[in-house]
Order: structure tokens, then sequence, then C-alpha cells
DNA sequence: AACGAGTGGTTAATCGATGTACCCGCGAGA
DNA sequence: TCTCGCGGGTACATCGATTAACCACTCGTT
């Protein structure tokens, strides 16, 4: 029904397609691409041998000829061998990949292990014209990477801080401050005072305005942190720094994570150390991963939407790159979800 | 240090670095490629050159001269919105990406909805000649995609029981029994009697073999399963199947799972509904997925070691692509990771 | 009748790398 | 001296699609 038989092993190609439907290659082509001017019969005419043939265009020799690879690159860097922030990931890929595949578009996935090798993966990866653009994640302080991309040409997005009067536009992850504050007031408004902070790793640029955004909303409280420890993102440091923060003379009675995968990891901690959430302890997670609305107790957390995030990102990069799309624009803020995991500061 | 500003925006070709070399293109091409015959000191010459002008062969080009993207593809079936299975698939992506990235592959990622547009859509990759290999997860019984990549002529290996002579290569997720078996041991020395089983979507090559070994293992024992519900994998459905087989009149004191993620959802939901684990319902799950080690309590699970499957599945296709590696076997099989989610059965 | 303007295509150059066939020069053997 | 062999490299066709330039033909005008 698809391919019929064609010749033996060998794929059609445009010329196939070309003498089947008795034109020319280049009317081929141009049925294909809407551009040129054929008759809307003969157009008809070739789409249908196309089709009967189980003809595409060659996605290397159409990238070679116009130099665009409808590729796009998103280069994950994992820490060590754990990967804390991961579920994040699947979720930001689901967004991307929901608009890229329907325009035909694909996504190159790589994992480094760190900057060194993530710079030398973009420098190969223009080099050799494997993509047409990048998504980059996680932006960082005095991040080099849209100044790398810039140089070499590429198209990028970077997920992070809208503001950065940076080299390449950003998406997402704006109003970082808006649901760690809604978060802070949250725990104040149940009664707690001592609260704890879980960050992520220092040079990320979301950890800098989560964070901030906690010291400020405490801060217009009249109250302190009563410590701010910052992990890699894995599950072991997370368990370490919650470990420590309750471990503390003045044990916070509530404690907020940078991501939903530590808070989970900190709520083991903290039952396993006898104390129950949210009677002894209150946490709250960032992100809302999906698991967090099945454990127990139900993970209080802020939405972020991340898949959202992911699908304004592939738009705004489609549209950089020449694709005829409305990027548009994030509709909500960050919000937070109450649930199970916090509750009334103990007396 | 990299690029030293080559001439504006553009990109320096093979030209370019035949002419600063001195030597023909072909010379280039042979250097880079290690065949022909150049004496050692062009070579480095050569191969200096292009360095110093920051120059990488043209994947594009390349792909379309020789058939060869050095591309492969990995598709992924996501059956909703949520993805149950979702965790499972980085730790997958991770072990692929290891054998990858130092023979400078890529991985091409793909998620569609059903099997019908993961079908479309390898016949679209392989038309367009976007890729040299697919990887092909979770198997599923009477698997159509074999055939199919064969007769689309692209290699590629199935994750899944070894022995299906079928027309591509399968790896790992040999002992799927194995796992299980040992699973259901554990439980019957720890005095459980009354066991149920939450299985994955009946479609799945693995459902079946692990059903089956679960069944089997009680048998032997001279036990029945209590009872066993198919799920799709979803968050929604495990915590169904869950709350129902927990409605028992009989009601199991121990529960199997086909993953680790559905664990997770079905322990929360045994813990909302007033039982403690493991004292009044001991919790089996299946990957070993990092999480697991972290919550209360630490889940007790089946390793299968999906990144090393992964790895292995790469090695296997990147021997089918023509490349020189030695595939390499699985070295172990799926254990048992006892943890804290299994105690002694209640009286 | 001759010309301009469409309409509906075709011809041929081109993208960048690869590989086959070929060529050159030199030393050795006859 | 002629030639064979060979190390060391070059010339050129080629992969499959895209696209600018061009051509043939038909009308409608003046």
């Amino acid at each position: 029904m698809t391919a019929p038989t064609g010749k033996p092993g060998r794929r059609p190609t445009i010329k196939a397609v070309a003498a089947a439907a008795g034109v020319s290659t280049a009317a081929v082509s141009q049925a294909f691409n809407d551009k040129g001017r054929l008759s809307a019969g003969t157009r008809r005419r070739i789409l249908d041998t196309a089709l009967e043939l189980g003809w595409s265009p060659s996605a290397p020799a159409a990238a070679l000829r116009s130099a665009r690879t409808r590729t796009l690159a998103l280069v994950v860097r994992r820490p060590t061998d754990v990967l804390g922030a991961d579920p994040h990931f699947s979720e930001l890929i689901t967004g991307i990949e929901g608009e890229l595949a329907p325009r035909g578009y694909g996504l190159l996935l790589h994992l480094v292990a760190g900057a060194r090798e993530e710079n030398v993966l973009y420098e190969r990866l223009a080099a050799e014209g494997r993509v047409d653009g990048a998504v980059l994640t996680d932006a960082r302080a005095d991040d080099p990477r849209p100044a790398l991309l810039t140089r070499l040409g590429l198209p990028a997005v970077l997920l992070g801080a809208p503001d950065t009067a940076a080299a390449v536009p950003s998406v997402g992850l704006g109003g970082q401050g808006a649901g760690v504050e809604e978060a802070v007031a949250h725990l104040l408004a149940l009664g707690h005072r001592r609260v704890g902070y879980v960050a992520g790793p220092e040079e990320l640029q979301h950890t800098r305005l989560r964070l901030g955004a906690f010291g400020a909303a405490l801060r217009t409280a009249g109250l302190r942190p009563v410590a701010v420890l910052h992990t890699d993102f894995s599950e072991v440091s997370a368990v370490a720094a919650t470990e420590a923060l309750l471990a503390l003379p003045d044990r916070p009675t509530a404690l907020v994570y940078a991501n939903d995968s530590m808070a989970v990891c900190g709520m083991g901690a903290a039952q396993r150390a006898g104390l129950r959430v949210p009677r002894d302890l209150s946490v709250v997670g960032y992100d809302d991963l999906p698991l967090g609305r099945w454990l127990h107790p139900r993970l209080t957390t802020v939405d972020q939407q991340v898949q959202r995030v992911g699908a304004l990102a592939a738009r705004v990069l489609l549209a950089r790159c020449g694709e005829d799309v409305e990027p548009g624009a994030l509709d909500d803020r960050p919000r937070l979800v109450v649930r199970e995991s916090t509750g009334p500061a103990p007396r």
C-alpha cells in the first residue's frame, strides 16, 4: 500500500518521480516546495506519483543544496552519572517535539558531561552543518553559549530570564520569582517561621533568581532563611542537604527545594529521620512533575509548565530559522500548586 | 583559539583547507578518512591546517556522497500526555548516547502518539535518508516494526527477548523471567501468600514475559495470583489498579508492579488508603530507577540495567551500520534489589 | 503583423565531499 | 637505455535536490 516494490533495494530518487510523472526534476522539486509556477494539474500529478513511489526528497541532498537541515539540536548537560533534573528534560523534550514533528523537523539529542565538552560539541555541530539551530537549556551566569552560537552563526534560544540583553532570545522561566514568592507566602500563612532552602548549582541562572526571590520574600516578612544549601541537583546531595538542615539546632519547619526530584528525596530523608510530612515538616518542590501528584503525601510544588516552555522555545527557534511560525507568548506565570506536603507549622 | 575569523559568515569548505595546505581536495578527504595513500607528512599538514581553520567535513555533503548519515533514530511512543515509563527512557538514552558520542554519531529523537504515526515516521525517515538505523524500544507481540524496517532497508535492533527468530537482532531484557521469579521467591520467603500483579499494556512483549514468569513462580509454590490487572503504564491507571486490588475481599499482602513509576504511585495509593508499607503491604517495582533509592520506604525492585542495555543496543546497531565495533554481550541478568518496601507478610 | 505579457514549464549550474581512474617522477632491474 | 613498479598525489565524475535563467507558446493590443 505504501511503497509498491520499487527497484530492489534502491530508494527512488527525484529522477524516478520526474520520469514517472513525465516532467523534469525541477518540476518535481517545485511541486514539493510550492515554488515556481506549476499548474494545479501537474502539481497534483507530481505529488500523486511521488506518493505512489513512496518518494520523499533526500534530506542530505536538500540540506547540501539549501544549507538547511530541518534539524535542531538539544544538548543536555548531565553533571555526573545521576541525572537529577531528568524528568524535567523529558517534559521539555515533549514540548519541543510537539512543535517540530508537524513541521517535519527533527531533534538531535546529545548528552555531555561538562562545559568544555558542550562547547566543543556546538563547534562540531556547526562546522559539520548538522543542525539549523539549538535550544540552550539552563541559562547560567555569564553564559558563554549565546556568544558562541552567534559566532558560529547558529540560531538559538536560551531557556532563562527573558531580559538578558544577550545575543540570543530567551524564553520562559520569566516569573521565577513569582512562583517562589507564592510558595513562601503560602508557608508563612501556615505559620512557618523557620524555612530552609535547598538550591541548585550556583552557576545556574535560575538558582540565583529563585534564591533571590526566596530571600526577598522572607525579608519582606521580617524573616531570614534558616539556611540555604547548594547542591548539584543529584539525589545524593539533596539527601545530604536535607539531613544537614534537619540537624540544625533550630530545625526548620519547612523546606523549599529547587526542583521536584530533590523535594522527593528530601521528603524521603525527612521521613526516614522520623519526621512526618507535613505535620513535622512542610516540603515544597518546583516543576510539578507528574510523579509528585501521586506520592504520599502529594507534593506541593510550583508549576512552571516546562512542556509549554519547550513548545514556545521551539517556535521561537523555528521562526529564527526562517520558518513561518508565530512564536506567540507564554500566557501563564509559574503558579504554586498546593497539595499535601505542606501544612500548618508545628507549634 | 578555535576558529580564527574566517571569511565573514561563511564556513570553510574542503576547498579552503586544500588551498591552505597546498594540496587537492581529494587529499584532504583522504587525510580525514584514512584512505588513499598519503605520506605521513602531508597527512599531518592537512589535519593541522584543517584544525587551524576549524573545518570539519560537511555532514550533509558527506551523507549525500556516501549514503551514510552517522545518525541513528530513536522513536519513543508515548501513549497519552502522561508518560509513565519515562525515566526509563532517560536511562536508555543515556546508555545509547554513551556509545554514539565518541564515534561522532548523533541520535535523532522522535516522540509519536501511536502505532500508525510510528510506522509513517519510519517510512519518512528512511525515504529521506535521515538516519542509518533505528533502535526499536518495547518489543510488542507480533511486532510489525522489524519487518517494516527490513523492507525499508534500515538496520535496527529490537529491545526485547533475544530469541525472536526475527528480521532484526534483539538485545537485553533477556532474563525477564529471572527477575520476576526472584522477586516472587523473595515475597514467598517473607511469608506472603496473597500476591497481586499490576502489569503493563498487554501488547508489550515484556508484559507477557514478566506476567508469565510471575504466574509460573507462584504456581511452583502451589499458589495462584490474587489478581492481575493491566494498565497503560500511566500514573492514573496504576493508582486505579492498586485501589482495585486493595479493595478485594481477600486483600493481597504484596503487590508486584511492572515498573518503578507505577510502583511508586501504588505505594502512594496504599499509604493514602491507610496501609503502611511494608508492614501491611509489600511492594516490588521493576527497573531500579534512581528515585526508588531515596523514597521512604526505599523501593525493592528489579534492576535490569537499562543503561547498559541501551549501550549494548547502540553497539549492536553500530556494528550493523558497518562501524567497526565489538558488540559484546550483556554480562548480568536482571537482579532483585531488596530494599525497604518489602517485609514479612502480616499474620 | 508585430510586440509585450503571461503561463507553464525546462536546462544547466551548483552545493561540498568522496573515490575511481589516472598521471608523474624516480629508482631498480634487464 | 628502456621499462616496470610504486609511492604520492591530482582530475573529474558523482551523489540528489534546488534554483536562476531561459524558452516555447498563446493571447490580447495597437
